[in-house]
DNA sequence: ACGATTTAGTAAATCGTTTTAGTAAGATTC
DNA sequence: GAATCTTACTAAAACGATTTACTAAATCGT
């Protein structure tokens, strides 16, 4: 654009704003603008959009355009703009809860690749409750979202625009599911507490609502079964409630304790649910990780210094927020022709800290 | 036109869909519903969305009306209704960052009082960056929000319009401060260590870039002279970078404690902070809090769960959400009329847990 | 039996943009 | 010097709703 020349000519028939001037509290619309300097909103539109229209329309009119949408503090519509082009650069995003720690990782993540894009986003929450399930996404379409982000989330409707999940493990068509790599997940995991030589387990299941729950449980046992052990039924509980703090994990484990079972180590569904069952252990008296090693799952900013200090299984939430936008976004410039992934994956590592360590031999 | 009497005793020619069904992928909007009705966009407007000038139509072809919706899965265009209405139900809420807990803490509240008012709200991250401070506010505008929240977010624009902060301090037209009653903080925070016969006490302040930080050292101050005791400068350290984790705690009160200054208590900026810092002394060898009573600011869930649990002074961060949200909406129905209130305030509450103790007499 | 009212609708304007399809004047070509 | 091509614009039709201002027929009041 060639704006910034034209200026030292004219310099005084612009300047008769008086009329129009910064309007008394309500915007200024292209059509006042195009008032206000006498031409036509098509000319407008087309100069400040810089469309290939626009070559025609000399620099000296440009920059007229440019100077009075400065001086009038106009500001387009977007709201106008994408009922006509029919596009919105919005997506939904669905995540049961904000304060959760996990959803706020992931919205970091998609968050950051969107705003790149342009793109912005509505959150809303769930609740885990069914009603909204089934009303979010409607009134999201309804705000012509042009895809969705589902975490942690159940599908609960038909899917007419794309939508990626974050570790959702339902097999939809029209759905690409961005999922940790589970398996590999239960064997550094389970691997790591055999390898110090743990062979009574016990664990924390996750809640029944949350997506990850059954094939984590079921990788798990995998990966103990391939080594000859089992995770035993009476070692292991469920996580009740949807609390995003420790204290889920705090009763969970204390019920189990009060169960009078004997185990070596924990596998904790979560890194907040092992925060709250190593402080039921330690009321019990038993020190972590001397008498009882316990294996965190996430690798939140507070695993690193609890103490003990968490080890535990790292799964990139920000990275699978990220490429859960990511892929959105390519799906939405794709349209109908690009193919729809089933599933992405990413990688889990594990991070050994101090709340493992060899079972002790007695 | 009268096409509607032909058909009320036949009740069956209503049935002939077919050529508008489902629609290959296309929504249906209120034009393509009028015409497979035989009825104007006017009518069903009316009818659908309970105006009063709908008392006319009779019930029939009321129930036509909703079947035909149902039937071809009608969903208005809240972007077509938004633009006629000139009213989009829509806030933008601005945070320094996503995953920091404190912003998902006070987003929940936000959206919890948006929700019931059926409002929804687009977030933007301004990661401390001057040009985002300027560029995000604007763009939200021009999405046509109905007013802004700005979390721990100094205000780089001119509030066109309503705008609410949460733990903003500066006093500017037309927005309004929810804030903690730092005063009544500080008095809890400052008491409880002074009560336990604490004189030597060290700080951790804020970043620069928090919101809180100035008046928070203030206050503290000004608790700690009524006492007849001072803040040391010396024993005092500014927490630097803006990672949401334990992490800068860690490294301040390292460097503080490598200046070889002695003192009995910590007082942290927050509980983040805190628990980075019980991190640092213990690797000295300083039990906490035998040793070095550490009080937390904040009571994030993590903080109840530490080893040792926190005593901190609570701020309800939900609850600043959420009165920030309803303090917004009643703007927003008020419109010019209703009085701008500069400040609001809440008060914030101190949890004795185990993390500070009375003062070792050696 | 005639005007007034009610009933059951509709046409057209509007919100603020973008975009298609022009147009009218001047410059260029042959 | 007529035909064509640029140049510099503009009018009007979208997008998909809501809303104002009608209308034509049926009913009511007296």
């Amino acid at each position: 654009m060639t704006i910034s020349d034209a200026m030292p000519k004219t310099g005084d028939k612009t300047n008769q704003n008086k009329k129009v001037s910064p309007r008394n509290g309500e915007s200024v619309s292209l059509k006042d603008l195009a008032r206000h300097l006498g031409l036509s909103p098509t000319t407008l539109s087309l100069v400040l959009n810089d469309s290939p229209q626009a070559v025609s329309i000399p620099a000296e009119t440009k920059k007229r355009i440019f100077d009075g949408a400065r001086e009038l503090n106009y500001r387009p519509n977007y709201l106008a703009r994408s009922l006509r082009v029919q596009k919105t650069n919005t997506i939904g995003v669905i995540v049961p809860e904000l304060s959760d720690g996990y959803s706020a990782m992931v919205l970091n993540g998609v968050e950051s690749a969107l705003s790149t894009a342009e793109y912005f986003y509505l959150t809303a929450s769930h609740l885990h409750r069914e009603d909204l399930l089934a009303k979010l996404p409607r009134v999201l379409i309804e705000r012509q979202v042009e895809g969705i982000i589902a975490v942690d989330t159940p599908i609960r409707f038909e899917p007419l625009l794309p939508v990626v999940t974050v570790s959702g493990h339902d097999e939809i068509d029209g759905v690409t599911n961005v999922v940790l790599n589970h398996r590999h997940a239960a064997e550094l995991g389970i691997g790591h507490l055999y390898n110090l030589g743990h062979r009574r387990i016990a664990a924390l299941k996750g809640q029944e609502f949350s997506s990850d729950t059954d094939i984590r449980w079921q990788t798990m046992n995998e990966a103990a079964t391939k080594r000859g052990i089992s995770l035993d039924p009476l070692l292991s509980l469920q996580l009740q409630g949807d609390s995003p703090s420790p204290e889920v994990g705090y009763t969970a484990m204390k019920s189990l304790l009060a169960r009078g079972e004997r185990f070596t180590a924990v596998l904790a569904f979560n890194d907040i649910s092992a925060i709250g069952a190593i402080r039921a252990l330690e009321e019990m008296g038993l020190r972590v990780p001397a008498d009882v090693s316990v294996l965190g799952f996430d690798d939140i900013y507070a695993a690193a210094f609890h103490n003990p200090a968490l080890t535990t299984i790292r799964q990139p939430l920000f990275e699978m927020g990220n490429l859960a936008a990511r892929t959105l976004l390519e799906r939405l410039v794709n349209g109908k022709n690009g193919d729809v992934p089933r599933t992405v994956s990413v990688e889990p590592t594990i991070v050994v800290r101090q709340s493992t360590s060899r079972v002790s031999q007695q």
